[in-house]
DNA sequence: CTGTATCCCGTACGATACTG
DNA sequence: CAGTATCGTACGGGATACAG
């Protein structure tokens, strides 16, 4: 039970401190916390975690994100360095996309989240059903 | 490099099955990375994760949540089995909220996240300030 | 003290059309 | 193939006022 205290005391100064900043900068981990709520940056991590990917490849592996989601996503996760892009000059123009060292890094942390996920699943499916119940 | 493949995999799969579920219900583990990105949830999680508090306690120690947006998501903790609400029917009443045993087993994967982002930060920062140079 | 109800706005995102 | 440009909308979330 105590053992995430440091971890939370960690948390909230970061956020406190980020939040005097005033409207100068946001907070580094609210920062990073955006990016893996956004809609598709995890997903396009993950698949790109599989193998470096073209973008016309990408596109047909997740058919439900549209063209410009898609566009934006990745040149979102290339500003920040996780995401590299590769040009190659051939007839018809291809462009790879694939993890840089920081963006691996990324899969190990995120993959615990991803863990508790899928173990809480039940838990919370029932947690729901009883509070809706009641309700 | 070949670590998180299995994990990447996984995520995918439990990902694209959800799709099929149509709008039935959403992907859990879209589910679950919804509420971490979320402008508040687990802010309110890191600060019960110290001890349990009140509703005015909490909202005092996050001055800048409306409070509208505090009981909004203290409720869907709640809902989701994340945090239980006991109800002390004092003089004035009072309301105390505190992590259930579901929600701090949350605190330990999303610490690993925290880490990864205090670690990453100044790589992820150069990084911008190298594309946005370019750009 | 602990909420609920209403109004309002910015923006994240999708759909569609066009370009080198 | 790999994008950019434009438009329209749904919704998260803030401000404010009211209530038990």
């Amino acid at each position: 039970m105590q053992q995430g205290s440091d971890i939370a005391g960690e948390f909230v100064e970061r956020w406190n401190a980020a939040a005097e900043v005033e409207q100068t900068g946001t907070c580094p981990v609210r920062d990073v916390l955006d990016k893996i709520g956004d809609k598709w940056s995890m997903l396009i991590v993950m698949y790109l975690a599989a193998a470096p990917k073209r973008f016309n490849q990408l596109h047909r592996e997740i058919p439900d994100i549209s063209q410009k989601m898609l566009t934006q996503t990745l040149r979102d996760l290339q500003r920040d360095g996780l995401v590299s892009r590769h040009v190659f000059d051939t007839k018809p123009p291809s462009v790879e996309y694939r993890l840089t060292g920081l963006g691996q890094s990324l899969i190990v942390p995120f993959g615990y989240l991803i863990e508790w996920a899928n173990k809480s699943i039940p838990e919370i499916v029932e947690a729901r059903a009883c509070f809706d119940e009641i309700a």
